[in-house]
DNA sequence: AGGCATGTTACAGG
DNA sequence: ACCTGTAACATGCC
């Protein structure tokens, strides 16, 4: 899916093109997300002003009305398009991507705007969800409840990390791939994190050293920084609200690299791929120990 | 045809 | 109850 500084970039673009609009009226395509969506509920945001977006971890937030919270979370290729009348006119890229009547078959939800706009949720794999809850029940949403600190947050720091992971018998892989410990990371993010540590994913978290930890730390924040600030990553499925892509996938050192030469100079091993839990990793046999 | 894909979670077994 | 790993979800592309 969109990983962290992926919905980080639509939500900022959301907030550019919906924020402070009213919802008309909601058409559903397709209900059958990961969670069938519950029509009537969708039905109370007719006539209702999207006031705030937020996002946590990979979940996106609106606020909307008084008291009612859509959470979204988009799956591996959910994705937000916009549409205006302007737009169709001009034939920007939004018209381009509206059109397109591949993506057109995968709108699963339309939001109906005033002046004549449109916000579609469109999901090829249908694994995103969206959930209309009411305000004072969102905190003990069962989605967000058990989320670990954010990677650009201050309680994400040696010390409690090192303490999360004392006594589990996990590999660094799958530690950090785990929401409840760290949330807002992804396949792709958390091989990037372990080429530039140096450390291999399958290594148990108890052989990491106090100074590969801090690697860890210092790593994760800074290549999660860089990736939002570069427009996030934009493989396959992903790209922002308004079409455009995201520049960070040029900087992949090892995700998807297998069988190429490591990039660290003077290194020349070859970039080699393992299934851990189901899920591809890449890394450096020299670098990485 | 078969394998793979940015994610989450229900379930099984220890 | 805790810990771990696996399979499943739906769809398209190579």
């Amino acid at each position: 899916m969109p990983e962290l500084p992926e919905v980080e970039v639509v939500k900022r673009t959301l907030e550019r093109k919906v924020l402070n609009l009213i919802i008309k009226k909601v058409k559903i395509n397709d209900g059958n997300l990961r969670y069938r969506v519950n029509k009537s509920d969708f039905l109370k945001l007719s006539g209702k002003r999207i006031k705030k977006i937020e996002r946590k971890s990979k979940f996106l937030i609106f606020k909307i009305g008084k008291n009612i919270m859509m959470l979204v979370h988009l799956g591996m290729t959910g994705k937000f398009f916009f549409s205006n009348t302007r737009n169709k006119k001009f034939k920007t890229s939004f018209y381009y991507k509206l059109d397109n009547s591949k993506d057109q078959k995968h709108d699963r939800i339309i939001f109906y705007l005033e002046k004549k706009q449109k916000l579609i949720y469109n999901d090829i794999r249908k694994f995103g969800f969206i959930k209309v809850i009411d305000f004072d029940k969102y905190k003990n949403n069962s989605h967000l409840k058990h989320l670990g600190p954010e990677p650009l947050e201050e309680d994400f720091n040696f010390k409690y990390f090192k303490n999360y992971i004392s006594g589990k018998n996990r590999n660094v892989k799958n530690v950090l791939m785990d929401q409840k410990c760290i949330s807002g990371l992804g396949n792709i993010y958390v091989n990037e994190i372990l080429f530039c540590c140096s450390i291999r994913p399958s290594k148990k978290v108890v052989k990491l050293t106090n100074k590969e930890i801090e690697k860890i730390i210092f790593n994760t924040k800074k290549i999660i920084k860089k990736s939002i600030k570069l427009g996030g990553s934009s493989i396959k499925n992903f790209s922002s609200s308004d079409g455009k892509k995201g520049a960070f996938q040029q900087t992949f050192k090892v995700y998807g690299r297998n069988g190429e030469n490591c990039s660290n100079a003077d290194c020349n091993t070859i970039i080699t791929k393992l299934t851990i839990s189901n899920r591809s990793s890449f890394y450096c046999p020299r670098c990485q120990k």
